[in-house]
DNA sequence: AAGCCGGGGAC
DNA sequence: GTCCCAGGCTT
């Protein structure tokens, strides 16, 4: 959960993922609509597949126990080496360093290092900064706490120097250049696409939600409304797509979802179903409202679309 | 090496 | 608006 997530974010989800999936027993034996409710609203949803899949792994090969070696564990799916080393020092007491956010802020302020940490070269020299610094004596100590150097002391806009304790050892400090460390990614300008959400309404005020794409691009496999090309004609195409009978009936302003690779501005309309519209491929749609709640597994944007839109 | 994959906080 | 966050996977 914490990989690219601020702790803050994650605290609550953890909470509520832990009383459910205590073990990697109960996480292996959940069902997957059950996990990804759990999942809804904190992104990346394939650290959750990734988790389940290493719960299922866990229980399997190791007995419902995570393995002790870095090897073992990073094959595991969603484990790099930064996640893994985090394990081994924090649950196992081993020495391994880590190169989260944090770490390679402090590491390049330290050191000076040029460069984006995103880049290879910058990143290897970041690794290696970091096994040098990284003691044999007290693992979990020192990995947490090069950590929250990072989140309280050396953070991100304005770092603490003043009352630093490393002031004599900070290449960047004695450069007078805190603030030029870590250099920052080079900008990309991000591409805007378009898409309309097709809002269908029945009688009896529920929502028409569909199973998305498991295969490629975004939100694989979660509950979002069907979606058609600013330029098609909706009845059309809802017709076409699920054989479904249904009529414009209001519109809805525009609004921009932001990933972390494209804008997408998002144009909802909204639609009435006909009184005895069929559908002919029910097992990737479903009708939700006051009878059938959300199901696990839903977008930001379309939650907030089926708030504001669904009602008895 | 570069792109892909969410959502939100901080600025 | 942009940048980043207890990164990893795929191409």
């Amino acid at each position: 959960m914490l990989q690219q997530t601020q702790v803050a974010k994650v605290i609550p989800f953890f909470e509520r993922f832990l009383t459910s999936f205590p073990t990697p027993l109960a996480l292996a034996a959940a069902a997957e609509d059950d996990v990804l409710a759990h999942w809804s609203g904190l992104g990346y949803y394939s650290r959750a597949r990734n988790l389940m899949q290493a719960a299922r792994i866990v229980v399997e090969r190791y007995g419902g126990q995570l393995p002790c070696n870095l090897q073992a564990l990073q094959s595991l799916p969603g484990l790099g080496r930064s996640t893994a080393a985090a394990i081994l020092s924090i649950g196992y007491e081993q020495r391994a360093p880590i190169l989260d956010g944090n770490v390679k802020r402090v590491l390049a302020r330290l050191f000076a290092v040029r460069g984006w940490p995103g880049e290879g070269s910058v990143q290897r020299q970041l690794w290696a900064r970091s096994d040098a610094i990284t003691p044999d004596y007290a693992p979990r100590a020192f990995t947490q706490a090069v950590m929250d150097f990072g989140a309280t002391l050396c953070t991100r806009t304005e770092p603490a120097c003043h009352t630093c304790p490393l002031t004599s050892d900070c290449e960047a400090l004695r450069q007078d250049a805190v603030a030029d460390f870590p250099q920052s990614r080079p900008a990309r300008s991000k591409p805007v696409r378009a898409a309309r959400f097709l809002v269908v309404k029945n009688g009896e005020g529920e929502l028409l939600l569909i199973r998305n794409d498991l295969r490629h691009g975004v939100w694989q496999g979660l509950w979002i409304f069907p979606q058609c090309r600013p330029e098609d004609n909706p009845p059309a195409f809802l017709k076409s797509t699920y054989g479904l009978d249904a009529e414009p009936i209001a519109s809805v302003p525009a609004f921009r979802h932001t990933f972390s690779h494209y804008h997408l501005d998002i144009h909802p309309l909204i639609l009435r179903a006909a009184r005895r519209a069929s559908t002919n491929c029910k097992l990737r749609l479903q009708w939700c409202g006051h009878r059938k709640p959300l199901p696990g597994g839903v977008p930001t944007p379309v939650q907030r679309l089926f708030g504001q839109f669904s009602a008895p």
